[in-house]
DNA sequence: AGACTTTTAAATGTCAGACAAATGATTTCT
DNA sequence: AGAAATCATTTGTCTGACATTTAAAAGTCT
C-alpha cells in the first residue's frame, strides 16, 4: 500500500482508497486488524489526525470499525446487510429528493422491480411473511390513521411482499427503491376513498400470493402501480387548479 | 442541531448525525455553505479536528464537498446518480463477498431484477442501446478474450440491457445487482462451448429486444440464468472431483 | 474609465504534541 | 486459586500552529 504524498487530492483520500482497494482485493479479511494508527502514519509518512481522518472515512462506510484500549485498533468489518440497507435506503432517498426525479420514474422503478419478486414470493412465502402483510391491511384500514402513518404501513406491507421472495439479496437491493418513494407517497393527500381502493388492491395481492397465483399478483400490483400514478396526477390537478 | 456530550457514542458520529438530518429533511439544501469548521465546532461546543471528522464522514458519503480558499467551505452537494451508483456498486459488491452469499442467491436476484427491465427495454429501447448489446457481443465472441475480459463485456452487455429501459433510477438500482456478480462469475471457467451458448442467449436477447419481443426476451433471460447456474454447478463439480 | 496585477483575508489541509479514557493483560495480594 | 490493583497500549479529544488555496478587494497602469 503506498500513496503518492504530491498528487492533487487529499491524502486522506489517497489512504482510505489504498486500505479500502485492499479490503476489497482480499488482502485485508474480515475481522483483521489494521495497523495503529501511529504505525499507519509511519506507513505512509502522514501524521497520525491525516491518518485517523482516513479512517473514518472508511468508518463511515462501514468498512471498518475501531476499539479503544490495548489490543484495540481498527479491525476490518463485516458489512451486514443491514448496514448496508441502512446505506442504500439514505443514498437511494436523497438521490430522489435532491435529482427531482419525477415520481412517475421513481413510481416505474419500483413497481417494476417489486413485480420482479412476486413470482419468488408465490413460490415461498411463509407464514409469517403472510402475517406480516395482512397486518398492515388492518392497519391501513383504521379511520384515524394520519397520511404519514398510512405512507409508512404501505413500505412496511411492500417490505413483507420483498422478503416473503425470501432471497436476502433482493430484499437489500429492494430496501431502497421501496423506502425512497416515502417522500415522494408522503406529498399525496390520501382521501377516504383512494386509501380504501389502495387497501383492496393490497388484499388482492395478498390473497394472490397466499393462493400461489403469480398471475393474478403480478396484475393486481400493475394496477396499484397505475392507480397510484393516477391518484398522484389527480393531486397535481386538483393543487394546479386551487392556484388559479 | 444539538448534540449531547455526555452520550456513549464518539462526537463526531453525533455531529454528521445532526448535519445529515439537517439535509435530509430539507433544513440545509443542496449547494448550501455550512457554517465554517470554527464556526461549527463553536456551536457545538467542540474543537475544530472533532468537527472536521464528521465533515469527513460527511464527505466520504458524498454527502458534502469541501473548497479551500476565501468564501470556501463545505457546502451541501447535490448526489449525482454517477456517484450514488459508485458507492452502490461497492457496497453491493464487499456485501456479497462478505457474507458468503451462495452464487445462485446472487443470480436469482440479479435475473428477477433484469427481466424487470426487459419489458421497458423492450419498449423504449433505441439504436444505441442496441448497438451498444451488440458491440459487446461481438467482443465476446473473440476466441482470445480472457475469462476476466468476457465477464466484464458480459457486465457490460447487462448493463446495456438495463440502461435501454431509459429509467434511471432503475439503473441506478441494477448498476450494484449485475456489477457485484462480476467477482463471482470469475470464478467460472469458461469453456469455447460454453462461451458460444452464453453468446448465442445474448443475441437472442438483442434480437427479441430488438423486434419488440417481450415474452421471448424474458424466455432468454430466463435461460440463461439457468444455464449460468449450471455452468457453475459443473465447474464446482468438476473442482471437487479433481481434489478426490 | 477600464482592464490587468497585486494584495489580503478567510477558509481548509496538515502537522506536532499532549492528555484523557478505555481495555485487556499482567502482576500482586489475600 | 481467585480477586483486586496495576500497567501498557491504543483510540478519542483538545490546543495551537503553520501551510496552502482561493476569491474578493484594492491598487495601478494604460
Amino acid at each position: 500500500m503506498r500513496i503518492d504524498p504530491n498528487s492533487a487530492t487529499d491524502l486522506p483520500v489517497q489512504i482510505a482508497q489504498a486500505i479500502k482497494d485492499a479490503i476489497v482485493s482480499g488482502a485485508l479479511i474480515v475481522d483483521e486488524r489494521l495497523p495503529s494508527e501511529a504505525e499507519l502514519a509511519e506507513q505512509f509518512q502522514v501524521s497520525r489526525p491525516t491518518v485517523r481522518e482516513a479512517l473514518k472515512r472508511l468508518a463511515a462506510q462501514s468498512l471498518i470499525r475501531t476499539q479503544r484500549g490495548a489490543f484495540g485498533g481498527a479491525f476490518v468489518n463485516r458489512l451486514s446487510f443491514e448496514d448496508a440497507q441502512a446505506q442504500q435506503i439514505t443514498t437511494s432517498t436523497l438521490l430522489l429528493s435532491m435529482n427531482a426525479v419525477s415520481f412517475d420514474t421513481a413510481c416505474e422503478a419500483r413497481f417494476a422491480l417489486e413485480r420482479a419478486c412476486a413470482p419468488l414470493a408465490v413460490e415461498r412465502r411463509g407464514d409469517t411473511h403472510l402475517a406480516a402483510m395482512r397486518a398492515e391491511i388492518r392497519q391501513q384500514g383504521a379511520p384515524d390513521l394520519s397520511d404519514e402513518a398510512f405512507c409508512a404501513s404501505d413500505v412496511a406491507f411492500h417490505r413483507a411482499l420483498v422478503d416473503a421472495a425470501a432471497n436476502p439479496v433482493l430484499s437489500y437491493h429492494l430496501a431502497g427503491a421501496v423506502e425512497a418513494m416515502q417522500p415522494l407517497m408522503n406529498m399525496i393527500t390520501f382521501t377516504a376513498r383512494s386509501r380504501g381502493t389502495i387497501v383492496a388492491l393490497h388484499a388482492r395481492i395478498a390473497e394472490a400470493i397466499d393462493a400461489r397465483d403469480a398471475a393474478q399478483a403480478d396484475t393486481a400490483l400493475a394496477e396499484l402501480m397505475h392507480y397510484t400514478m393516477s391518484l398522484k396526477d389527480d393531486v397535481m390537478a386538483a393543487r394546479a387548479a386551487a392556484r388559479c
